[in-house]
DNA sequence: CGAACTTAGTGTATATTTTACACTTACCCA
DNA sequence: TGGGTAAGTGTAAAATATACACTAAGTTCG
């Protein structure tokens, strides 16, 4: 069997959350390949751990170190994928073409105004879609794009885990308005700020918003701690 | 790379947390054989899913169907084990010695009343062994067990599932003293017992413990929801 | 320069949930 | 029948969660 991860990469540009998804070659019936969106993994090489691995594919996508990754799931069905993903399959699919193929999925959130497409390896071939929206994937992709996102809203509420797909400041409207799109259910302000706040690592800057057509809002920003 | 499934099979005494070990044949030095405690575990095998690899290995072991079974987490350090496990590994060992194996490690809570270590293939490998008195076992199986404890421990207070643990029939000290051993603190007796009873899925019976040498207390038993 | 627009920012009262705490009851046994 | 043992029970206080509406600070446009 061979193993390979697969990386459920979140971003949210203030208005949507989104997901990064590839173009992946997919043998369509044994012969004929045909084009299809995927999400980004790669097969485990021999020396590296699950977690080295998603962090490479990771990294070669969006040339992004230290950015927030979680394991949340293996994915064993014996008829998910048959053959390999990318450069790697066509090779190995001649060798093999039955190799039963399972995957660990891990998923990530960036900041996506890090994200630099053109520093990419997989620049121009990745894109950002509404998690909403997502079209019908290779393999079983849709399934775990759904499991990412169950946990995902899981760890939000449980771990505050918002900041990791805002800008370094940003302004509690903006986490509110993330809170809302990935929960899919309206909050009310002043509770939610008092949630907030009563998190001693959210710290108030001496700054404010700047060029909107409105009251600029107070800007935030969220401490790590070293461990 | 291969693939295994490990079990964490735990199981209530009514005095201790258990888990159920099995002795283990492995390579020490990569040529002589030592006897060492493992965790119950096998390859996945060719056409079965990994939750029907972790089912067979269950049954195999405690014959013993539809018991609670639940991933949590994938193992794949490249150096976690390098040879197979069991019969397999002898075998294997001559023709692939440095063959790399990774493991999805699921958590299993059994009544112990049901389980019958003579009906089981592994009778007499098994044994139980208090949870928190685990010996060094071989691989990485003491990490894996430190990570299914934390899981039961969220699971059982996120979503009460200590009756798994219990006999059909319970009183509401016995699921009491489950949950402090557990989460290895005392809690408060009325209190408890209010939270309990708030779940519509727990009912009294007709009955009442029998045979103890002070004030019998009343049974229960937790209706499973058929979905 | 002020009027209109837009989002930021703020406090309080009520309901719900969680916590702390101690005495009486029912059965067994000697 | 008296002593031992764990079962069973209620209430007050504290903490937390919820519902709710107006003023403030900028921008733009006339």
């Amino acid at each position: 069997m061979d193993v390979s991860v697969d990386c459920v990469v979140f971003g949210f540009d203030d208005q949507k959350l989104k997901i990064l998804l590839i173009e992946q070659r997919q043998p369509a019936d044994g012969s004929t390949i045909k084009l299809q969106k995927a999400l980004p993994g790669d097969l485990v090489k021999d020396n590296e751990s699950l977690d080295e691995a998603a962090r490479r594919v990771l990294l070669e996508l969006t040339s992004l170190e230290g950015i927030y990754l979680k394991q949340f799931q293996a994915f064993g069905d014996p008829n998910r994928v048959r053959g390999l993903k990318d450069q790697e399959w066509l090779r190995s699919f001649r060798n093999n073409p039955e190799r039963r193929v399972m995957t660990v999925g891990y998923y990530s959130l960036v900041k996506m105004e890090d994200f630099n497409p053109k520093a990419a390896s997989f620049a121009g071939k990745a894109q950002w879609i509404d998690v909403y929206k997502v079209p019908l994937l290779a393999f079983d992709h849709n399934e775990i794009i759904d499991d990412a996102l169950k946990m995902l809203r899981h760890e939000l509420v449980a771990d505050n885990i918002g900041f990791e797909l805002l800008p370094d400041k940003f302004t509690l409207s903006q986490l509110q308005r993330l809170h809302e799109i990935i929960l899919d259910k309206k909050l009310d302000k002043r509770n939610f700020r008092k949630n907030i706040l009563k998190n001693e690592r959210v710290t108030a800057l001496n700054e404010k918003q700047k060029g909107v057509l409105h009251k600029p809002a107070q800007l935030f920003t969220f401490n790590k701690v070293e461990e």
